[in-house]
DNA sequence: GCCGCATGTCGAGTATTTTAAACGTTATGG
DNA sequence: CCATAACGTTTAAAATACTCGACATGCGGC
């Protein structure tokens, strides 16, 4: 293709069918009538997946050894990547090609919750406020934490098993679960599955402590 | 690329490790130590599944709407095909690419039995003769089957479900199994994963009857 | 408001994949 | 024995993916 006969004027290929286009033979195509499998939209995918690891498409593609430029054409669908190519990206975070192609990119269930929001289950001289609404289909174990002005735990990595959830208690605590990020005050709460990637970070002058909870649905 | 350049002279790739080279901007590749993930030697799966569809280079190009080159380059591993034409290919068959690239590609246990490897497993005036050494993590139903002269039942596509095993009783039988084809007399017998492609077609002038056996792990 | 920095997109050039056609081989008939 | 057909492989040309550099925008600090 010399130069001005980019097929790509603007325009997204075919954002939804996720089928790639290859106008090329004309009459192809005889049996199947195309469309049968799944590749669902590999470019939002790597999008979706790029953002909830924080990651700029510049810093995706330093890791991955491949360019800027690729991972944009790729997550606009402007282009069909190689399995190379693909494998590459992914390398740069830990999953596989095929569970990739798998994943659910579910409509994220409630993260956040505010103070009021937490439900009192004790009553008396003790309260336990429960964080999140059905305690049912949960599995949850606490724990007792406290961060030191600056303190930060880093981008974690998939740890594919559980889940999380925590109260802060005593100062501020800036979490980033998913892409998303949010300063949590005294009574504030989370609560998210620890396969995304999650960082906690103490952006104020005194400590903060949290009680949370992690991991394996042990009852 | 004008002409000469072609980098690829005559060996494969890199067909151990799965992963593809491209040699371009010298000193990328930071991170990650590139090699993470799987992508197990596309090339031979590909091959292995379309020979075990019964399928030559051409007939699934032109079901595919690719040409026999690319599948042949494909499965050298001489090139890293692109979603779009992986996804395409691998529409000629009933497969999703995830579950492509999962596949196990496991060494095929024994398919075949001569008469005489057949087990009895009674006494007296009465023969049970068991087909397959291990009865032990099978799963089996019989049935008695009768084939007219030319009767043929043509390919079946997967059925991702059970087992099959029969025994010849009278007349000849071909059967064709993962791309594996046999001519059985009276007294051979097969024994195989019904997941596999497979097909029956009486060849003689005479009816074939065969006690077969289907399916579901049901004891 | 302006600057510096980071981010995502675009255009042109290069590298790679895919096509189309031909080759060498093997098997099947006549 | 030759013709025919089918198969997998190969090669140059066409089409596509990828790189490199530049651009426009957005954000935070000063």
């Amino acid at each position: 293709m010399a130069k001005g006969a980019t097929k790509i004027g603007k325009g997204v290929v075919n954002p939804a069918a996720g089928n790639f286009r290859r106008a090329h033979g004309a009459a192809t195509m005889p049996a199947l009538p195309e469309g049968e499998g799944d590749t669902p939209d590999v470019g939002a995918r790597l999008r979706a997946f790029r953002t909830m690891h924080g990651l700029s498409q510049r810093e995706l593609a330093k890791r991955a050894g491949v360019t800027n430029g690729t991972i944009s054409l790729i997550e606009q669908n402007r282009v069909s990547p190689s399995l190379g190519s693909l494998k590459k990206v992914l390398d740069g975070f830990p999953i596989s090609l095929a569970d990739f192609l798998t994943l659910e990119l579910k409509p994220r269930s409630k993260v956040f919750y505010q103070a009021k929001e937490l439900r009192e289950i004790a009553s008396g001289p003790i309260s336990f406020r429960l964080v999140g609404r059905d305690t049912q289909g949960r599995a949850i174990q606490m724990m007792h934490e406290r961060y030191a002005p600056g303190a930060d735990t880093g981008d974690d990595m998939l740890s594919h098993i559980g889940e999380e959830s925590g109260i802060v208690v005593s100062g501020m605590i800036e979490l980033t679960v998913g892409g998303e990020t949010r300063k949590l005050m005294p009574g504030d709460a989370y609560y998210f599955d620890s396969r995304l990637p999650h960082r906690f970070r103490n952006p104020g002058t005194i400590d903060c402590v949290i009680v949370s909870a992690c991991c394996p649905p042990s009852f």
